[in-house]
DNA sequence: CTCCGGTTGTGGACACTGTCAACATTTAGT
DNA sequence: ACTAAATGTTGACAGTGTCCACAACCGGAG
């Protein structure tokens, strides 16, 4: 019989039903995500903020892992608006080849740039186990209504269309280059570089940038 | 007072004292992570296994998280047998520019494939928070005395010696390797690459060497 | 407007977990 | 032989995800 005012104080609940408890629930577990990752994402604490019985989550989640499952899309298209803002910043040449060698910079960098400025919510975006493949799932898309790893495609696609890329290399290449930067991120995260500091891994994330380009 | 026998039987302990159980609760602890990863190590059942009570773990693991580091060093030292596994595959050619790429794709090569064959293993060798980097820790080190790492790093000293890979493009190059094939390894594991069968994925890894290799 | 079925939220319970403090047993060193 | 340290046990506690039965509310059919 509580809930959250618009300072997310604390507050008696006049009616019975919430309103709108489904995206409530959501925003307070990405909250959580975004602090400790998909362990910092408890039901008990999540309705608690919502000011509201732990069963009532039940009523829009099937259980916790399908709540896991809508943080992590919710993530992924975050981290596809980081991508969008990354792209938007260049400032064109009118050269098509140059132009679209910078696009594919910027996917990159700001995959990356997104993994170091919100690690809990990088973390769900592609671990969390579904079933489906929900790389063309809307709810994973930015402002574009592109995931991102269709940004990515789209980025590969505008350099073979300059002339950049040969079209039999086309093939497969979203992997290489998401392979390369995702790991990245993830050793930057949780493995062996977690060390580097933010301008080192800037660094060297560009010098990684430029052997994808040269090895695609 | 129960144990388990050589056949992982419980049996009747006789004496107090266990005799071995850090290594029996660390070997059940392994267990469970090869079948369901971190997630599926849980302390009561480790102890239940040992034929131990539950706080008994606590005079060998300062908590739960302690013992997750102790996995994950094991797993980090699996891998390195695997990589040390597929080095010792590879047929000599007497060249020595070509045994220096072959070399450097079966670290690659292992890597990937142990990625396959023990997801559970993989997913903890580099995704859980220890505070030092144990790059060069023995206990994640293989019969060769190497990790993962320095296994990787070796290979690339070879690749310079040998003239294929010029010295200024030394540095930050394990780096760049290993991002594209651990980026890999995880968007197989937990990623939109879940689908791949292995075949499919054995394909697109060598594929994605073949970009490592074109790229350093 | 009234009634009634479906939707949404509540209360109480259960099995399970990680961890703590206090105690018991065994081992090892003087 | 005696004592201190190491190792294992008992009992407890707070906290978790989830289930079941019940309560309050909402919207549409009559």
């Amino acid at each position: 019989m509580n809930t959250l005012d618009n300072n997310n104080k604390l507050v008696k609940r006049s009616t019975y039903h919430h309103g709108d408890l489904y995206r409530t629930l959501l925003e307070a577990a990405v909250q959580m995500a975004r602090q400790g990752g998909a362990d910092a994402i408890v039901l008990r604490e999540v309705t608690r903020q919502a000011g509201v019985a732990p069963n009532a989550a039940y009523r829009h989640f099937a259980d916790r892992n399908a709540l896991l499952q809508a943080v992590s899309q919710a993530a992924q298209a975050a981290l596809a608006v980081a991508i969008e803002r990354e792209i938007t910043e260049i400032e064109k040449s009118g050269d098509l080849v140059e132009d679209a060698r910078a696009r594919l910079r910027a996917v990159g960098t700001g995959y990356i740039r997104f993994a170091q400025a919100e690690p809990g919510l990088f973390g769900m975006a592609f671990s969390i186990p579904s079933d489906l493949s929900n790389a063309d799932n809307p709810a994973s898309a930015g402002a574009s209504g592109l995931t991102p790893f269709q940004l990515l495609g789209a980025a590969l696609d505008m350099l073979v269309a300059a002339g950049s890329l040969k079209p039999e290399r086309r093939m497969y290449a979203e992997i290489f280059a998401w392979s390369a930067v995702h790991g990245f991120a993830m050793l930057l995260l949780e493995g062996p570089l977690r060390a580097f500091d933010k301008t080192q891994a800037e660094f060297i994330g560009q010098r990684l940038i430029d052997m994808v380009e040269r090895g695609l």
